[in-house]
DNA sequence: ATGGTGGGATGCCCA
């Protein structure tokens, strides 16, 4: 979702509604010292938060039990503009929850092709990769979940019209891009979502601009990537278009894991 | 004409 603060009643009445054990979200938009923490612990749920200005920020919320909370991966990149000083941003954080380690994740943007946040994206992704990868390996039994925005639609069915982006030279559909989501599959890592949410036409985001939400004109960029033990869990999955409808709504839709006890 | 919508430390930046 985008800008927690201005979609407070929303969220609530989603968790309300969804019955969620679990809910990761990215682009809060808010430092911590603006997060509604009240809205989560009315509801019932232990929340954490990362935020430090207006951009970004990532939180989970669990009613399952939420430990070890680590902003930020290990070796995360920076970014910083020539003669800034470089940045980590708040775009990823970590808990365990009922012993699965939930990672929160806003992957950058990258912006365009040429902008010097592509290669930082980029690296960020391979970043992320390299951790997760580790994870697994120490303890092949393991329950990780990668979940959250990942700003890239890896195959051609998660837009709605892939010669406009080629022709257009977008990011999301890049080589690149691509080559750094599927780096996780290599790594072990299952999109636990797809098998039950088959395309084409099926979407989790859909831009405010040029009625992208009423023409079907969406992209598939959210997405949970499990390790090999978790995936063995699942049971199943879908994403929850009906949010995107309304006064109010994100623009990203809530995609939601089930697991077998 | 090409960000036309939406939210935020708003009169600009980010998606």
């Amino acid at each position: 979702m985008n800008s927690l603060r201005a979609r407070a009643d929303r969220v609530e009445a989603w968790l309300q509604r969804s019955d969620c054990d679990v809910l990761a979200i990215q682009e809060t938009k808010c430092k911590d010292d603006n997060f509604p923490w009240e809205l989560f612990e009315r509801m019932g749920y232990e929340v954490a938060h990362f935020g430090v200005n207006q951009w970004n920020g990532v939180a989970i919320a669990s009613r399952v039990g939420l430990e070890d909370v680590e902003r930020t991966f290990l070796d995360q990149p920076s970014f910083g503009k020539a003669g800034k000083d470089p940045v980590q941003e708040a775009r990823a954080m970590a808990a365990t929850c009922a012993g699965i380690r939930i990672w929160s994740l806003y992957v950058p943007n990258g912006r365009s092709l040429d902008d010097e946040h592509m290669p930082y994206k980029l690296k960020w992704l391979e970043s992320l990769k390299t951790h997760a990868q580790e994870l697994v390996t120490q303890d092949p039994q393991a329950q990780v979940a990668l979940m959250g925005d990942w700003n890239i639609a890896p195959f051609d069915e998660d837009v709605w019209d892939i010669d406009l982006f080629i022709n257009n030279r977008s990011t999301h559909v890049s080589p690149p891009e691509r080559a750094a989501f599927h780096a996780f599959e290599s790594a072990g890592f299952t999109d636990v979502v797809r098998p039950y949410t088959p395309g084409p036409g099926v979407y989790t985001y859909w831009d405010y601009t040029q009625l992208r939400f009423p023409k079907k004109e969406g992209m598939r960029i959210d997405f949970v990537l499990a390790s090999p033990a978790l995936a063995a869990r699942v049971t199943g999955a879908s994403i929850d278009r009906e949010e995107r409808k309304g006064k109010g709504a994100s623009d990203h839709a809530p995609v939601v894991v089930e697991l077998a006890d």
